[in-house]
DNA sequence: CTACAATCGGAACGATGCTTCCGGTTTCAA
DNA sequence: TTGAAACCGGAAGCATCGTTCCGATTGTAG
């Protein structure tokens, strides 16, 4: 589709650099952090950071795209794992492992152009039918209740997670939450 | 310890009517709405809206102080109910409930002054003590599991239902998902 | 090595939103 | 009824943050 010419040396190491520390700063304090503060961290200027991408929200949606197609390729890889409830609830910890970026996104979405929201939308629309199908396999193996859909178990797996860093719990009782989650979406109805 | 000086009667209006559609407003939009909006849609300047509450913090501050109060009464009524288990569920999804609120303040409050913290800090305590009673007595008559503390039950509960109204799941799907917290509390360890 | 083209940095601009200020209005006690 | 104290409204001030612009710098082809 897009040819990606080759970028200058600099560029490219500056470019790289730029999305490894939004990446971490992003995740750790939520995208209300400058993006002054954003290059200043990469030991750039803001213009440079420009450069590359033209707006913040371009900068967020790279970093969320990036995120999002590690996320499909793990849910296909699993599609076809020997054990249905292993592999649904492996991915399921997974995407709730990132929700909290994906939250963010979300809440800045609400008001965001049409183009990148189009964008993200066949990303999502392919992990969305990724993630229905582990589920539904995991349901025939009577891994997982039938009164559940893909949606009602990604907001619940995501909203426990993000609630677990928003308020600093720590990887223990994360994992003791998780468990939680999993023993409740086994359970019959 | 402080006299509550009686207000002037369209003082005392205006107030309330503030609060009101404040707390309307932001349970809606989330504290990104402008101050400026809060005092057109309650029909007064901002000036006005300022007169009452020094801040938008404060604002917010006293809405959430009120929210909490309610169910700090709440959870200390139930403290005796005939079934612990379901007094304990009860309490929770209240709670959940008016999580996405919690919510926002708890984020808007990372980089607060520490008088707002401290003066909310008692009213945490309080709701906090009495919450954590109401798991207790829910353990001991093992109605939920014992490997679950009540920090981690808030989050789970909280979090969940604060993503479900950020994805816009109706009534019928977040019954369904506090079922599942509920089925996984209760799960053995 | 040279010269050109792309990249870099950060000062300056514009928009948005919180807060202050003050002249006019309303309430209420005497 | 009347005077003063409290309240009202919204224009102006101020800070923050995203974005643009352009002279200086650096990588690379020939």
């Amino acid at each position: 589709m897009t040819l990606p010419k080759p970028l200058r040396a600099d560029a490219e190491r500056n470019r790289r650099r730029v999305l490894e520390v939004a990446q971490a700063v992003f995740a750790a304090e939520g995208l209300a952090v400058p993006i002054d503060e954003i290059a200043r961290r990469a030991g750039l200027g803001v213009g440079t950071l420009y450069r590359h991408f033209p707006t913040k929200e371009a900068l967020f949606e790279a970093i969320v795209v990036g995120r999002m197609q590690a996320l499909v390729g793990e849910a296909r890889e699993r599609g076809a794992a020997k054990d249905p409830g292993e592999a649904f609830f492996a991915i399921l910890a997974r995407i709730a492992e990132e929700g909290a970026v994906k939250k963010d996104f979300l809440d800045a979405l609400a008001s965001a152009g049409a183009d990148v929201v189009r964008a993200l939308g066949a990303l999502k629309e392919e992990l969305n039918a990724a993630f229905e199908h582990l589920l539904k396999r995991a349901q025939r193996a009577k891994a997982v209740r039938r009164d559940v859909d893909a949606r009602e178990a990604m907001a619940l797996a995501t909203g426990a997670l993000g609630a677990c860093k928003r308020l600093g719990i720590d990887a223990r009782g994360r994992e003791r939450i998780l468990a939680i989650v999993r023993d409740g979406l086994r359970a019959a109805p």
